[in-house]
RNA sequence: GGCGCUAUCGUCUAGGGGUUAGGACGGAAGAUUCUCAAUCUUCAAACCCGGGUUCGAUUCCCGGUAGCGCUACCA
């Protein structure tokens, strides 16, 4: 930990200690203070514009473990003030998957039916002199901005409009945007609120003196970020932010931060692609005269090549559900995402959830983006990619139902953390979560001979649906074609192979279908042929599985029942015996 | 362009003014087993670069570089 760091945190307490001597009115009003928060009230506000991606999940997962660890409320607000970018199928997926997430909330919103509340405080603000009305055209000011050096402030002319013209302008009608007057240094602008020197930084001392302070020869924006540390910015690089549009929806800056007020959301605890958004956000809750809830940014989840996910890009490797369906447990997805970007710093990975949520602390957060190291798309699902951006999409947000196959294309470390948790789980559980996989895949499957399979498979598998082709043999009524040469042991030839499926034909036949009975019967045949256990048992394990790579030979034959191994190793010996047919 | 954030094995990370820089995944090798898997053992693998400060910097400071973010009447 560095010393910046460390200082932030030896503040936090310290502020803790101050707020026993605060007024207590001070401590009742609703966003009395940012840090002391016996039940932190703490949101997740997505978006829906997509589809819930894992970068999304995970700022989920950690509201909702800063919430859980601390008794705290947690809220989900669905932020759909775009209306031109949502859609029906993306709010479909963000729940889909937050349900599968299985974690919960308490409260739920949704902005659009809070819109007057967004607009009465606009006003509120506007009335205070800290927002004008902007009747230039909307993009007007990109052709200004492509050619100017350094930030955008605001549009010449528009912020310094008399209120009376105005009033005019907007009761004859025309449109106009109402944009935040953001305090410059020069000329006595209404609305500041600066104050000398001080105390150092603090969040105690933000709540107190307020953000916004004197530097010499410039006016800086403050607040002190759970992560991140203090953060100062000039205001000659903050521009006039919208706070209403032209068609009187709010911004999101604007309805975040109305509704972060009203909601008395404690911590705000989202991606640090909102770092620097967050003075704005700091100057609205002020002017508006709230007090700012406390900050924590999250570093970014980036792909391999270092870009941040997007479904465009990536492809569903990036989507919640995509690893509900290739068979991820949540509580797997919810501890590998929990590893990025945060460590419980005593070498602990593998954690159940509760473990997850006593470990969870914001101290724990780190600052660097992390890399979700999933393999790149393919060639082909490039392409199927590119095709899905010339047609307009109609599924889920737009996600392509084929899944890509196999387990390669996921992180190893959430594909191990996946394993392990599939290890740890009750045979019975693990059962009852494969049967309705390979019913899906249309095989006839009855609880009892899943629960017999289960076993079996469990220690060979790392998604569920890994079964599909771990277990596939157990079902079939024709085992698929398979290469003759695979029946042939090592170091053996053609005709060991048939000597021993010979063999192993009048065993079978006889012997009681039982593992232990197999097992002596199978291992006494190999010295009496001349050969070695593994060469007797490989051909018998391709003949009734198919495959070399297989569970254990007895435990499997037991399942399979006399008929079925008999018919096979019989096959087996007819495909020896003639391979070229 | 402006502003901001970040920089430890391939990846996730621990650590920190003096360490053999630790763990995990993945990789390699071996043990074990009827194959595979699981399990166990071992190995390879990192402090972005340049200046300072210091007896001593990977760690602190500054600069550079790179990556990312913001710079919308998107969120």
């Amino acid at each position: 930990m560095d010393a910046r760091r460390k200082l932030a945190i030896t503040r936090g307490i310290a502020g803790l200690t101050l707020l026993f001597f605060r007024p207590y009115h001070r401590m009742l009003s609703p966003m009395a203070d940012s840090f002391y928060h016996p039940r932190p009230r703490v949101r997740f506000a997505p978006s829906p514009t997509g589809f819930l991606h894992v970068g999304s999940a995970r700022t989920f997962i950690f509201n909702w473990l800063y919430a859980r660890h601390h008794g705290g409320t947690m809220i989900l607000r669905l932020d759909d003030t775009d209306v031109e970018r949502n859609t029906q199928a993306s709010l479909d997926s963000i729940f889909e998957g937050l349900k599968w997430l299985n974690l919960g909330w308490d409260e739920e919103y949704k902005q659009s039916e809070r819109l007057e509340l967004h607009r009465k405080i606009a006003w509120s603000i506007f009335e205070k002199g800290l927002a004008y009305r902007d009747f230039t055209p909307a993009h007007a000011g990109d052709a200004e901005k492509s050619g100017v050096q350094g930030t955008w402030l605001f549009h010449a002319g528009a912020r310094e409009l008399a209120r009376e013209e105005s009033d005019r302008r907007a009761a004859a009608g025309e449109p106009f945007a109402l944009r935040f007057r953001v305090p410059r240094p020069a000329g006595p602008e209404a609305g500041e609120t600066g104050v000398r020197g001080g105390p150092p930084p603090s969040p105690a001392r933000d709540a107190a003196e307020g953000a916004v302070r004197f530097a010499p020869g410039k006016l800086c924006v403050h607040f002190t970020d759970a992560v991140y540390g203090e953060q100062v910015k000039a205001t000659d690089d903050i521009e006039d932010f919208a706070l209403l549009r032209s068609d009187g929806m709010p911004t999101y800056h604007l309805a975040s931060c109305a509704d972060d007020a009203d909601l008395r959301i404690s911590h705000v605890i989202r991606g640090q692609d909102h770092l620097t958004n967050t003075f704005k956000h700091v100057l609205i809750f002020e002017a508006a005269g709230f007090t700012p809830p406390q900050f924590a940014h999250l570093p970014l989840l980036v792909a391999p090549d270092g870009t941040k996910l997007s479904k465009r890009r990536h492809g569903p490797v990036v989507s919640v559900t995509t690893y509900r369906d290739a068979g991820f447990l949540p509580e797997a997805l919810i501890n590998f995402l929990c590893l990025l970007g945060w460590s419980p710093k005593n070498d602990r990975e593998h954690m159940s959830l509760e473990e997850l949520k006593d470990a969870f602390s914001l101290a724990g957060i780190n600052r660097s983006n992390a890399v979700v190291n999933f393999k790149e798309a393919s060639a082909g699902s490039l392409e199927s990619a590119s095709q899905a951006e010339v047609i307009p999409s109609t599924g889920a947000a737009g996600e392509r139902k084929p899944l890509p196959a196999g387990t390669e294309i996921f992180d190893p470390k959430a594909l191990w953390l996946n394993a392990e948790d599939i290890r740890g789980l009750a045979v019975e559980d693990l059962s009852a979560r494969l049967l309705p996989i390979m019913r899906a895949a249309g095989y006839r499957v009855s609880p009892e001979k899943m629960l017999q399979i289960t076993p079996l498979v469990r220690e060979r598998i790392k998604l569920l649906r890994d079964v599909l082709t771990a277990a596939d043999f157990f079902f079939v009524v024709q085992l698929p074609p398979y290469d003759p040469a695979e029946l042939i042991p090592q170091k053996g030839d053609t005709a060991m192979a048939l000597k021993v499926l010979q063999k192993a034909q009048t065993i079978l036949s006889t012997v009681e279908f039982r593992h232990d009975p197999l097992d002596r019967a199978l291992r006494a045949a190999a010295p009496e042929l001349g050969v070695k256990t593994g060469q007797m048992f490989q051909p018998i394990r391709v003949a009734v599985c198919g495959r070399k790579n297989a569970p254990p030979l007895f435990e499997t034959l037991v399942v399979l029942g006399r008929d079925t191994c008999m018919e096979r190793v019989a096959q087996a010996m007819k495909t020896l015996e003639r391979p070229w047919a």
